[in-house]
DNA sequence: TGAGAAAGTAAGTAAGCACTTACTTATTAG
DNA sequence: CTAATAAGTAAGTGCTTACTTACTTTCTCA
C-alpha cells in the first residue's frame, strides 16, 4: 500500500478507536491490529501517539462543514426567512451527527480529557455560530420581529436542543426507547418551539 | 484513620479522579497519591479497579436528588403552575450541576465508555422526567393550555437546553466568554422559551 | 536491470500498569 | 497486660504500554 493511502486508513482506525474509548483508553497495538499491520508500521507513519492524534485535528480543522457553518443558511438569512434558518441550522446538525457520530463521540472525550480539539472547534465553529446566529436575532428584534431577549441566550437554547438530541441518540438512547423521531420532524420541532418562544 | 473513612475518602478521590480523566486513563496509584496512602491501602479497601467504579455508583444511586427527583417541583405541579414546574426544574438541574460538577463529568466519561453508570441513571432518573414531564405537559394540553406536539418532544428541547448549557460552562466555556449568566437568569429564559414555545 | 528508496515487520526495551505478599504498627476487648 | 484484630506499607509480581532496532521485502525509475 502507498504511504499516503496507508496513513489515511491509519487516521480513520485511529479516529474510529478514539472516539470508542478516548485517547488514553485506545493502545497503540489495538490501531495497528485494525488497520491490519503491525505496531512498528504505525511508529513508521507517526512518530509517536501524540502525532497520530493531532494529524486527526489538523484533517479535522480542514472539513469543509467545519470551515463554513453558514453556507447552507445564507439564503434564509438574506430572505429573513425566520424558519428556514432555524429549521436549516438543526437539521444540518442533526444530519451531519448521524452521518459521523464519532465526530461527536471524539470531541466529547476531547473536551473531558482536556485535548486541543475541542478547543479549537469551540474557538473556530461555536464561536461563530453566536455571533453570526446572534446578530441575525438581533436584526430580527430590531425589524419587530422577535421580542427582547438576550440573543445569545437564545442560541445557547436552541443549539442544545439539538445538540442534546444527538447526545441522546448517540450515547444514552441508542434504540430510540424514548423518542423516535426522524431528524426533519425534530429540526421541524425544534425550530417551532424557539421561533414561537422568541417571537413578539 | 478509621476503615469506614478511609474507604469514603478514597471513593472522594476515586470519584474527582474518574470525572477528571475517565475510568482508563486514571491509575490507582494517582489515586492512592491523592489520598496519601500507598497502593495497597486502596486495595485492601477495594479488591480491584472496577470494585471502586461499583462502590461509587452505589453510593450515587442512593442520592437523594436521584431517587427522589420531583419532590421540589410537586407543589407547582399540584397548582398547574407552569413556569414555577419549568424554572424550577431548571434551576434545581443547574445548580446541581454547578455544586457537583463531577457528577455531569463522571457521566459523560461513562457514557463514552459503556459503563453502567450512565445506563443507571438513564434508566433509573432520565425516563422517569420524560414519563413525569411528559405527562404534565399532556394533562396541560387536555387543559387547552399547551398546543398539540408530541410531550417527549417538549422535554428533550428543555433539558436539552439546561443540560447543554451546564455541559458548556463546565466543558467548552469555563470562564463563561460566550454567554455570562446566573441559573436564576438562566432557568427563567428557559423556562419562558419553551412555555411561550408551547402555549396554544 | 539493478540500485536505492520506500513499505513493512519480528523481536526487542524500559517504563508503567493492576494487583500481591510478607511484614510492621496501632487499636481494642477480655 | 496481652492477644487478637484492624490499618497500613515496602517491595515485589507478571503483564501491558509506547516506542525502537535491525532487518527483509517490494516498488520505482535512470
Amino acid at each position: 500500500m502507498a504511504g499516503d493511502e496507508r496513513r489515511q486508513q491509519l487516521l480513520q482506525v485511529a479516529m474510529r478507536l478514539f472516539s470508542e474509548k478516548g485517547f488514553s483508553g485506545t493502545t497503540t497495538k489495538e490501531i495497528a491490529q485494525s488497520a491490519g499491520v503491525s505496531e512498528a508500521t504505525v511508529f513508521k507513519h507517526f512518530s509517536n501517539k501524540d502525532e497520530l492524534y493531532s494529524a486527526i485535528l489538523d484533517q479535522k480543522a480542514c472539513d469543509r462543514d467545519f470551515s463554513n457553518p453558514f453556507e447552507k443558511i445564507a439564503d434564509h438569512i438574506a430572505a429573513k426567512d425566520d424558519f428556514g434558518v432555524f429549521y436549516t441550522m438543526a437539521l444540518n446538525a442533526l444530519d451531519k451527527h448521524d452521518q459521523d457520530e464519532n465526530f461527536l463521540r471524539l470531541m466529547m472525550h476531547s473536551a473531558l480529557e482536556g485535548h486541543d480539539l475541542a478547543r479549537i472547534f469551540f474557538e473556530n465553529f461555536v464561536f461563530e455560530v453566536y455571533e453570526f446566529l446572534g446578530s441575525y436575532i438581533h436584526q430580527r428584534q430590531a425589524d419587530g420581529a422577535f421580542r427582547e431577549v438576550e440573543p445569545r441566550v437564545v442560541v445557547r437554547s436552541f443549539i442544545g436542543m439539538f445538540v442534546h438530541h444527538s447526545l441522546n441518540n448517540i450515547l444514552w438512547d441508542r434504540e430510540r426507547k424514548i423518542l423516535k423521531i426522524s431528524n426533519e420532524e425534530a429540526a421541524r420541532e425544534f425550530a417551532t418551539i424557539i421561533l414561537q418562544g422568541i417571537k413578539k
